[in-house]
RNA sequence: GGGCGAGUGGCGGAACUGGCAUACGCACAGGACUUAAAAUCCUGGGCCCGCAAGGGAUUGAGGGUUCGAUUCCCUCCUCGCCCACCA
């Protein structure tokens, strides 16, 4: 037998597959497609990682297999290729980023053939080459055209290591997403895109999506939808500039408890140079506060709350009450309007302000619950009976004791509670229910927090439905002196002391559970939603009702606040496309004329960074003459992020080599929207947001009729190192793919990728168990070319039944698991299956339908080692040009089963029988089993569950 | 602090809609071939008791629903990722 040669087989065959253009994508209208999108490559100098391929293997199963059920398919790759990475290697090294990319780019295209993947190369794009980034410059002018594009000065994150400034979505954890560098903040005039404009389709379309739930959710958040309300609090008691400050809430409706205004440090700022005469403390507090990093202005915040009274007074517009400003960094200056109303009894950040400035807290909002179970369950439709009622707490100090009844007739453990007669005081009827329900005489008031909740229910001894309002009390024992209790009260409960630890699972009403908060902690308060108190006219409202109508009354502006910022454009390097933009004195800021296009990057540049761009130093690059008036000008030398490369780099793959225009818009309707997109999930908010801001745009200005660039998402998982770690060059524990490929070859590499678990989970990396691939795709060598064969009878007709169970069973298990990215399951499949060849003599002619389907079921995944095969047992034409196999349904279903038989639940034996027979055959069988009849023995049996063809289960007492 | 996800042999992992837990692979042990080793092939156990036949336990822990739970519900623990003074 030819040995398998994998070095051999894979060289021969990829050559073949270039030769032949194969796998060229044809833009034939109204044709079945499919675009299969690998996210691009940045060409490190490191090359390609483990990681990179298990996205790649994975749609290079999906498109073979796609193209073998006749679709026409686009699966091409290029290079991200501008980026800071080769830029600051040319300031260690003094090597010009253009070369040093180009290199990169020729390692990586050398690795990803070698794996012998099926893109369509004749479309192969670079970002950073001319051709390229002229498009990229273009859209910049479309978006300036259209005000998406504009510059601004305003408050920046800068990056002191890359000396550059970056976006938000390139900040983590105040620190640079690339070198770890905190950032600071700084003024600076920058260009900005107003991906603000697409906040809300941006996040509404997110539902539309075929992409992971998680991956979803992160997109929400980072664009951070609030829905609320923009308030005007007019200044009463100074004059200058400034005569209301406007704040933003979520929560209009607890508007009555809001006791002073905060305003933030750069809010503070803004007042300052708009003429406002503050005291010098202020001015320190807001120079302190800005000066300080971000960082430790966050955890210095959170522990302790700083602040400084203004002197200013405001009108609260609900109660026409005077309140104080202060200003505090707690409060940003980037969300909403930097200023907020303080609400201490519904805000814990508030509250803990008010706690430490000794600010008024005025309770608005209470708490509502609704029984919704068993009898006490609130009844809709009957009528309800609003009571006033007290939750009286009383505390044994001796014991740390709590006093409760447990009712006779109902599961139902609470405090002492009771209704306030009309006119009553709550501390006299508190001390009455007490005395009447518990016969204690001397209690003493410890706290009444004015705190109540509202409790709707269904009243089982009064038969009627209750809106009770309880009000909290908290006493102390102060000796044990008590009266009998009536005859009446004792038939109902009975009196317990119920120690503090036991006190939380002992409590099954609501109102007792509720005050496990007050016990639990001395400074709760209720942050949610519920029933306004303490409101005017607004009294008794639910939070969102009372919402609308509050404003309607104080004239209060309901609007959605976004955290999502404008995307910050500009970067201070060298390598990346030129902003197209010219400065004139005459006329200001001109735009690139389109036919000047592309402002090509000059190659005379010191790229030693400065913290202004690099192209300052380039004098044939700086000087120009305006375009409008011809007078000296000057060009912007910031160059673009290189996020705005890839928003649109999809798009350029329908139509690469256009030279007229971005692409051809025919081109675009043959292939996109992308069908499929596989990546890392660290895009999640940037990549990802910004090309689906893109699309909306470019669909705005009438390039393309889609609103979605992607519609179906995967991400692959990491691959760690063996060690369990995440790979990495520090710890030592990264896998070159070209030693495996060389030991293994392409296709036990890219087998071992997706044996390894589902695509989506990290997973370790453990190069001893590659062997069992390899082994894998050896037997499927030696079964192909050296056979046993049968040569002197025809199959048995149990046998020829086996064989078709087994090719239709595994054919059905390897499509599926293509469709759905089971790749793993699918791989399992297909060594059953050969498992079960290696046991089975065939006849010649049932041995070559099994080996062919063997084949095709293979070559998606090891796509060198079944053309090689297909080629040498001289089959017709080539593998690649067969149909995808059909299995057949009816050879699903086997003559015979086995049973699984079950006494109580527990396994006690098998049957093997014919399929299909009924449930009293099945039993009787059942009981005659040896195993399963000891069991039987002076039992009877109660009940039998059959389920068909698969198991029965016996039950005995 | 909030959100999302996960927890199954020594390891990676499998299990449709609640129906034989541990498929497939690695590693391991025994055997065959070999002067020997590697490779290859065959066989085996998987935690506990037992020479064995066999029995029992078992899907992070505890509880519930069910004839039956890795799967559904509740409580808790651990790990991972993302966000975090966002009013």
């Amino acid at each position: 037998m030819i040995l398998y040669d994998h070095k051999k087989i894979e060289e021969k065959w990829q050559k073949i597959w270039e030769e032949k253009n194969i796998f060229v994508a044809k833009d034939k209208p109204n044709q079945e497609k499919s675009y299969i999108l690998d996210m691009f490559p940045y060409p490190s100098g490191q090359g390609l990682h483990v990681g990179h391929p298990e996205g790649y293997t994975a749609t290079d199963i999906y498109c073979r297999y796609l193209r073998m059920k006749g679709v026409e398919v686009l699966h091409p790759m290029g290079w991200d290729a501008f980026g800071l990475p080769a830029e600051n290697y040319a300031i260690k090294s003094g090597r010009h980023p253009r070369l040093t990319t180009e290199e990169n780019i020729n390692n990586i295209r050398r690795q990803i053939k070698s794996l012998g993947f099926s893109y369509d190369w004749s479309r192969e794009i670079n970002t950073s080459s001319p051709d390229y980034y002229r498009w990229t410059q273009w859209l910049f002018l479309q978006f300036y055209k259209k005000g998406l594009a504009y510059r601004a000065l305003a408050p920046v994150n800068w990056c002191p290591s890359c000396q550059t400034v970056l976006a938000n979505e390139q900040v983590v954890d105040r620190k640079c997403e690339r070198c770890k560098t905190e950032v600071e903040q700084r003024n600076m005039k920058q260009w900005f895109f107003k991906i603000t404009d697409y906040a809300d389709e941006l996040l509404c379309d997110l539902d539309k999506l075929d992409w992971p739930e998680s991956l979803k959710e992160m997109q929400r958040n980072w664009i951070g939808a609030s829905q609320g309300a923009v308030i005007k609090f007019p200044i009463s008691n100074i004059k200058f500039k400034i005569q209301e400050i406007e704040i933003f809430t979520t929560r209009l409706d607890t508007i009555y408890g809001a006791t002073f205004i905060v305003i933030s440090p750069e809010l503070a700022k803004k007042w300052i140079e708009a003429g406002w005469q503050a005291n010098e403390g202020i001015i320190i507090y807001v120079h302190e506060s800005l000066k300080g990093r971000e960082l430790e202005r966050v955890e210095r915040a959170v522990k302790e709350k700083t602040g400084v009274e203004t002197g200013i007074k405001v009108i609260n517009p609900a109660t026409g009450e005077e309140i104080p400003v202060w200003v505090a960094d707690y409060v940003l200056g980037s969300y909403g309007t930097g200023a907020i109303m303080a609400v201490p009894a519904h805000d814990e950040r508030d509250f803990a302000f008010a706690k430490k400035f000794n600010l008024p807290i005025r309770r608005v909002v209470e708490p509502k619950f609704v029984a919704t179970e068993g009898e006490e369950a609130f009844r809709p439709q009957e009528e309800t009976v609003k009571r006033n009622a007290v939750c009286c707490v009383v505390r044994n100090p001796k014991d740390d004791s709590y006093l409760c009844v447990s009712w006779k007739h109902f599961i139902m453990h609470g405090f002492i509670t009771g209704g306030v007669e009309e006119g009553e005081d709550i501390v006299a009827a508190a001390k009455r229910e007490i005395h009447e329900e518990t016969g204690y005489k001397n209690v003493r008031l410890v706290s009444n927090p004015e705190f109540a909740l509202h409790s709707f229910f269904y009243h089982r001894v009064k038969k009627q439905n209750r809106h009770a309002r309880f009000q909290y009390l908290f006493f102390e024992l102060e000796n044990e002196e008590k009266d009998p209790i009536n005859i009446q009260e004792e038939s109902l409960h009975e009196v317990l002391w119920i120690k503090r630890n036991n006190l939380k699972n002992f409590l099954s009403v609501i109102e007792g559970k509720f005050t496990e908060n007050f016990l639990a902690n001395s400074d709760y308060i209720y942050t949610g939603e519920g029933i306004l108190w303490n409101s005017d006219e607004f009294s008794g409202m639910e939070s969102a009702a009372a919402i609308p109508a509050i404003a309607k009354k104080i004239k209060a502006q309901l609007t959605t606040q976004y955290k999502l910022h404008d995307w910050l454009i500009s970067r201070q390097r060298y390598w990346g496309a030129p902003i197209p933009i010219i400065y004139c004195n005459q006329c200001g800021e001109v735009p690139v004329p389109e036919k000047d296009l592309p402002v090509l990057l000059p190659d005379d540049v010191d790229f030693k960074p400065t913290g202004e761009s690099p192209l300052v130093r380039s004098v044939s690059f700086q000087n120009v003459s305006c375009p409008q008036c011809a007078a000296a000008a000057r060009r912007e030398s910031d160059t673009m992020d290189t996020f705005v490369d890839s928003s649109w780099y999809f798009l350029r793959y329908c139509d690469p080599h256009n030279t007229e225009e971005i692409f051809d818009k025919k081109k675009i309707d043959i292939w996109c929207p992308v069908d499929f997109y596989v990546g890392g999930a660290e895009h999640a908010v940037m990549h990802l947001l910004y090309a689906r801001f893109f699309t909306k745009v470019l669909r705005d200005l009438g390039y393309v009729n889609f609103s979605e660039p992607f519609l179906k998402l995967r991400n692959q998982g990491l691959i760690l190192g063996e060690d369990g770690q995440k790979m990495s060059k520090s710890r030592g524990n990264v896998i070159n793919p070209d030693e495996i490929v060389e030991k293994y070859g392409a296709d036990t590499f890219r087998l071992y990728e997706m044996f390894m678990g589902p695509l989506e989970d990290a997973k370790p990396w453990n190069t001893t168990s590659i062997i069992g691939v390899r082994r894998f795709l050896e037997k499927v060598w030696q079964l192909a070319l050296t056979p046993k064969i049968n040569h002197l009878v025809d199959l048995s007709a149990d046998k020829e039944q086996e064989l078709s169970y087994w090719m239709s069973k595994t054919t059905k298990k390897v499509t599926d698991d293509i469709v759905t990215f089971r790749f793993n399951t699918a791989i399992a499949a297909l060594m059953e299956f050969v498992n079960y060849l290696f046991k089975v003599t065939l006849p010649a002619i049932n041995q070559q339908k099994v080996t062919d389907l063997l084949l095709q079921l293979v070559y998606p995944f090891a796509p060198h080692l079944a053309c090689e095969l297909w080629e040498q047992l001289e089959r017709p034409g080539q593998i690649w040009q067969q149909p995808w196999p059909e299995y057949n349904p009816q050879a699903l279903q086997l003559n015979k089963v086995n049973i699984a038989v079950q006494v109580n639940g527990k396994l006690r034996g098998q049957l093997l029988l014919t399929a299909g027979l009924n449930e009293v055959e099945v039993i009787d069988w059942a009981k005659k089993l040896e195993p399963v009849s000891k069991y039987l023995i002076g039992k009877n049996i109660k009940r039998i569950i059959y389920v068909p063809d698969k198991l029965i289960n016996l039950v005995i007492e």
